[in-house]
DNA sequence: CTGCTGATGTCAGTGACTGACGTCGGTGAC
DNA sequence: GTCACCGACGTCAGTCACTGACATCAGCAG
């Protein structure tokens, strides 16, 4: 008999997001999160560094598969080519199938400031890993912060379509559709796809 | 002779930031803060909504500037030209004089993740403003979206060129650099400038 | 059996914030 | 002139996020 639950971060994590769902975040305490899977205040905080980080948590393999993108793309690419290969990555993060998990945490952030914050956050460090894979390929500054910036806002601009009401597209494919957008806004040549 | 000195707020700002960059953020206390200016720390804390902001006190000019650089924006110019319109008049907040104290200001922002979260969480307010103004000339979605992202991208990359030591361009300049960056990457068309 | 390790519990403390209520010059109605 | 009201502030008590220090104890290595 083991002595403790294994896959702590992951109940706790759970755990919170399905209060802060039905409570709201405020009103729900870390001590609460915490004795919903018969642990204390305490062991909450040995795994989150802080109340909000609970609900970013696996975050990182996001981050991976968006890097890799840029990473794997063909050395003679365009930057934006490469781009779209990241968001392609990225996108592959999201399958259909997790639509509606997805709304239902992001209409959890959407409802506090404070989890916006860390969101912007958490895109904040993950375009500062995207300028540095661009500048491993060869990109400089500030074309390399410029790409990386603009794959995270494309990216962020199809998600919010993709988890709407009604949307039924593939996240891959919203994506592909915004930066043709993009594309058309600053260069004028190409025009968005119908 | 009145009862209490005028312009709280703004004393309070001056004195947090004096505090903040000697002593640093987390070691600054908000009672320490209102007690330097003969104030108790609830007082500090009906003027600024937490301690976070009071580094942010005046920041709606500048947002102010930037979305009126949208609005009075020629009607017939395309949304890549005001974008740099609006670049030119947010830049015109920030003339030469006050390059030292952007610089030591967002020192002790870069300094910490939380005022790190703030800064972020205010320039998507920001995003989220310009997207309307673009809106309001009739801009659709997402390319009034994309297009206030892009810019507030582009300021702050020019912004944080603009403070580097040693760099003597104005903020405008280097702004309409990027911006010339941004449209060689996603359009090719134009180069940008030497 | 014994000693060490790692995840957890317990406890006490700090600091960010908040609600309730009291204080008191300044101001306008009369 | 006075008197009621208002607005900016002080005081006080309380909650909650978070932290450091120390204790506990099953499992594992020897």
């Amino acid at each position: 008999m083991v002595r403790w639950e294994p896959g702590t971060q992951e109940r706790l994590h759970r755990a919170a997001l399905e209060l802060f769902a039905t409570r709201g975040y405020e009103e729900t305490t870390a001590a609460e999160i915490a004795q919903s899977v018969g642990l204390t205040e305490r062991t909450f905080f040995r795994h989150f560094a802080d109340k909000r980080e609970v609900l970013f948590h696996g975050q990182q393999l996001f981050v991976q598969a968006f890097v890799e993108g840029v990473d794997t793309a063909p050395p003679a690419a365009a930057p934006i080519e490469v781009v779209a290969a990241a968001l392609r990555s990225a996108a592959a993060f999201f399958p259909d199938e997790r639509r509606s998990r997805s709304r239902a945490r992001q209409s959890v952030i959407d409802r506090n400031p404070a989890l916006q914050e860390r969101e912007l956050h958490k895109l904040a460090i993950l375009a500062t890993a995207l300028a540095e894979a661009f500048r491993a390929r060869g990109v400089g500054e500030p074309a390399a912060t410029l790409a990386a910036d603009s794959g995270v806002t494309v990216f962020m601009i199809a998600f919010t379509q993709w988890i709407r009401e009604g949307e039924e597209r593939s996240l891959s494919d919203i994506a592909a559709g915004v930066l043709g957008e993009l594309r058309a806004l600053t260069g004028g040549s190409s025009a968005p796809a119908a």
